[in-house]
DNA sequence: CTTTACTCTAGTCTAGACTCTAGGGTGTAT
DNA sequence: ATACACCCTAGAGTCTAGACTAGAGTAAAG
């Protein structure tokens, strides 16, 4: 909050932008050509140049990808960021998933119990036959799974 | 089990076998192209003659879909069936994919704790300044999301 | 005989998120 | 001067599980 250093920021190459972040070089270049990152300036000869607020987008989008959202849906979170929405608009896409992880939750609970219980059914030795995960892929006896 | 129909079975074109199985013609064809299913006699002008055993060989795979398998996982059972194979290697893929399963369980119970807290501290209503979800994607507080 | 339904091949397209390649230019240290 | 690391572009390739298309031949029904 000084006076004088409004915009005299350190400036980065993308290597090093990518490595503070732990993102490949690649990857900071596909963000860009996604539209999740801004182009940056260039140096004279070419060489994208960048800032510290680079490394927070990319944490942010490393943050959001972690709870599960997309590359679209990140976008639109940093939309809503950038171009100042409205919290229920963020509260909507956070639903949606909230909403959609719960649903792939069900499923793989469903998948557990039943592969739990033919895995301790089967006794893990002897030849294929008759063992019991293949005969219930077989003929679909204690089928709860496929819809 | 009468004496003489050994090998007399109907003979089904591609699309019955599909509608009876409940996949598309595409799909029947792309898994023959798999190795999913061994390629079928022809006809005299090239149709595809499948019988019953591909029906129930297309539940199978569905089946094992149901429980999370990928293609190249059903395939490797299914070898074990045709080749046979002991029950220790299918209790090893099965018991692989119970774990794989178990660890996505994890991730996304992960998710679902964070983002419903932050889904529930976030008030909806005004705009995105200050919205805690926001917040915590920007600086990474109260975040056990990204390893 | 004609219409309609079915089948054939080969190839392209989708989503998602990168990753890699080829072929070159730049920057700095020795 | 030259080694070496770094950067550039454009485009292709990867993985999964198919969907879809075009153009053509075949079968069944009226
Ligand atoms: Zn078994
Ligand atoms: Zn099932
Ligand atoms: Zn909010
Ligand atoms: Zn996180």
């Amino acid at each position: 909050m000084s006076a004088m250093n409004a915009q005299i920021q350190p400036i980065l190459k993308i290597g090093a932008v990518a490595k503070a972040a732990g993102v490949s070089i690649d990857t900071v270049r596909f963000y860009e050509g996604r539209g999740l990152l801004p182009s940056p300036q260039r140096s004279a000869s070419g060489y994208r140049l960048y800032d510290q607020s680079t490394i927070e987008r990319l944490n942010f989008i490393g943050r959001a990808k972690g709870l599960g959202f997309t590359l679209n849906e990140i976008m639109l979170l940093l939309d809503l960021q950038d171009k100042g929405g409205s919290k229920a608009e963020v509260k909507s896409i956070t639903g949606a998933k909230l909403e959609q992880i719960e649903r792939k939750i069900e499923d793989l609970q469903r998948m557990r119990s039943v592969l739990g219980k033919l895995n301790s059914d089967c006794s893990g030795s002897g030849s294929v036959t008759g063992c019991p995960i293949i005969e219930a892929l077989v003929d679909g006896d204690s089928d709860d799974c496929c819809k």
